[in-house]
DNA sequence: CTGAAAGCGCTTACAG
DNA sequence: CTGAAAGCGCTTACAG
């Protein structure tokens, strides 16, 4: 009975202090808690209302700790700031509160070491699922989980591994679509601005941007590619070097819209117009992209779909409506939307 | 001993295992989990070893219960997908996490019942304690916790109860450095554009302007206030109206970058030029208004400080490094970033 | 239709 | 230095 140090902290109201104004067992108002049917309604009405006078909220971390599930799911992004992650989440994070459901986030800033501890912060914390939206494409920790079915689905990235659930959009279709429509328009000079090969989405994007180059009889030109691990660094160098080239390039496929705007940035500031000089073609939609200011032609995944599809599949997984015996691997769709960025090549 | 519907789930191994494996009893397998100094070496490097071969986690649900702490604070945010509160939410994540402590999450899209239930679901998760970026000035269910004195700290915004913990910035003289640069151009029409006054951000913002109008001996004019409560709907209709006016403003000030940008796009599309035509200064300092396409003049909070210092600050009255006794308030001063979106007025 | 009892997986006095 | 026991706040067979 020691005193509370926080104060007048109304001390917790329990199951047993209902069942005792209610006259009933605790079993009883567990009971009425839970919609349990075979309970006389003078008893049901009456323990609601002595639930309802007192305030009492049933404590969630008792109940999880007896039924085995928490009722709260793992978040993992790469980068909350980031407009992408950040409309995923949102759409998720809403979506999951229709089903009661609470989430838990965790911001990886790309490392591994952090995405490991989240991960197993997470199931520390008996979250009935979780949802990754930024994995590398090999990543062990993730198989591990996929082995023992832990209810898991990866969105937006996916790993090597054939067995995980994944929810993404087909990166190499949508690179076919950037590509052709610079074709159309003339060019065959095309550099390709892309981050790190060991995601899944760049990898496939770049894969596209190679095979849709040779569909079209298109010389592949690696001194073309700028695939840094750390984007942001060494564009600048990347972009004056390339134009430096005799036989430079008339356009710019970037797999980022954060990358396509640099690179308006910088060609800009070294006094090229866009799309009179260079034609640029993004990938993502993100907001600014659509700003009058910028009008970035881009590729648009479907983000709430994938968002939405990921949290549905899940959900299925967690409460057994799908089986874990086939993994679930679904591919979207994406379209290009055609800015104020591209034009005619000059030269043909 | 019914089958696990889930499959070869690795069951659950518990404290009980380790004690079993390593021929000691419960009680002492917790101690060595949780520091207890006065064990023998050797007990404790068995201890340890068994947990390591057999990789057992403790299971945080069981913890929580015992302790009556969860680890976990619950972060209640206006729109995720809103630049600013992604930026402060990834501070408070990491920070969050170096400390071990998780984040549950929520996205009430501005509306009241959403943060109230969000507000509730999170208590009855017996999260530790909650950060709120957006409150109405009004908000009975906060001035519930605050009378609990239930470890809170509102950040950004603040509600009027004199109690309530919080982290905010300096509104009112973030809307003075604006407007008297404006005024030093020469600008003495100057518009206000806002969301809407129940929010403590905007009517700071709205006071300061007032204030700074007054101080300079310039009249207010009701007729260039745009203070919406939607304020994507009607900007464009008052943008319209106010320049129809025969004392049209020469300037805007909007409490908000992105109410900046659609003023900036607005006026260009109807044939003005930035800042030729019109002065704008926004207030925020996303990450696009410093795009060399945008380059908004803005008032500029610091993000980090502030989502670092509630943080703090909520830890601290979490473990009772801090006393609930006075209310935390702290006021965080801002400064103007001036770009290219303002210059002198071209009639004095 | 209702209640007594056991138990979820831990921790914490209390004894020894 | 270590263990037996009680308990955190619920739910769930099992009896009746």
């Amino acid at each position: 009975m020691a005193s509370n140090q926080t104060g007048p902290q109304p001390s917790k109201i329990t199951v047993h202090d209902i069942a005792g104004k209610a006259g009933v067992s605790q079993s009883t108002v567990s009971k009425v808690l839970n919609g349990y049917p075979n309970l006389r309604e003078s008893t049901r009405k009456k323990v609601l209302q002595v639930i309802e006078e007192m305030g009492f909220v049933p404590d969630q971390i008792a109940r999880s700790l007896v039924k085995n599930k928490t009722g709260t799911i793992g978040l993992i992004v790469g980068d909350i700031a980031n407009p992408f992650f950040s409309e995923t989440s949102k759409t998720i994070i809403a979506k999951a509160r229709q089903y009661g459901i609470d989430v838990i986030i965790s911001d990886t800033d790309y490392d591994n070491a952090i995405m490991q501890k989240s991960l197993s912060a997470m199931l520390a914390r008996r979250v009935d699922g979780i949802l990754v939206a930024s994995v590398e494409r090999e990543d062990p920790n993730i198989d591990r989980l996929v082995e023992r079915k832990f209810p898991l689905i990866l969105y937006n990235r996916k790993t090597d591994n054939e067995r995980a659930n994944y929810v993404v959009s087909n990166n190499s279709s949508g690179s076919r679509l950037a590509v052709e429509h610079l074709i159309e328009l003339g060019h065959t000079k095309i550099c390709f601005l892309s981050g790190s090969n060991k995601y899944s989405t760049f990898h496939q994007r770049y894969e596209g941007y190679k095979k849709t180059l040779e569909k079209h009889g298109i010389p592949f030109r690696p001194e073309f590619v700028y695939m840094q691990n750390n984007p942001e660094t060494g564009l600048c160098g990347f972009i004056h070097d390339v134009l430096r080239l005799e036989d430079r390039p008339t356009a710019f496929f970037a797999a980022t819209d954060q990358l396509a705007i640099q690179t308006m940035n910088l060609v800009s500031k070294m006094g090229y117009a866009v799309p009179e000089d260079f034609s640029i073609v993004g990938y993502d939609d993100i907001e600014i992209s659509s700003n009058p200011f910028v009008g970035l032609t881009t590729v648009s995944q479907n983000n709430r779909l994938m968002a939405e599809t990921a949290l549905e599949k899940l959900l299925g997984l967690i409460n057994g409506d799908i089986s874990a015996e086939q993994p679930i691997q679904i591919v979207l769709e994406s379209e290009l939307i055609v800015r104020k960025t591209t034009s005619r090549a000059r030269e043909t």
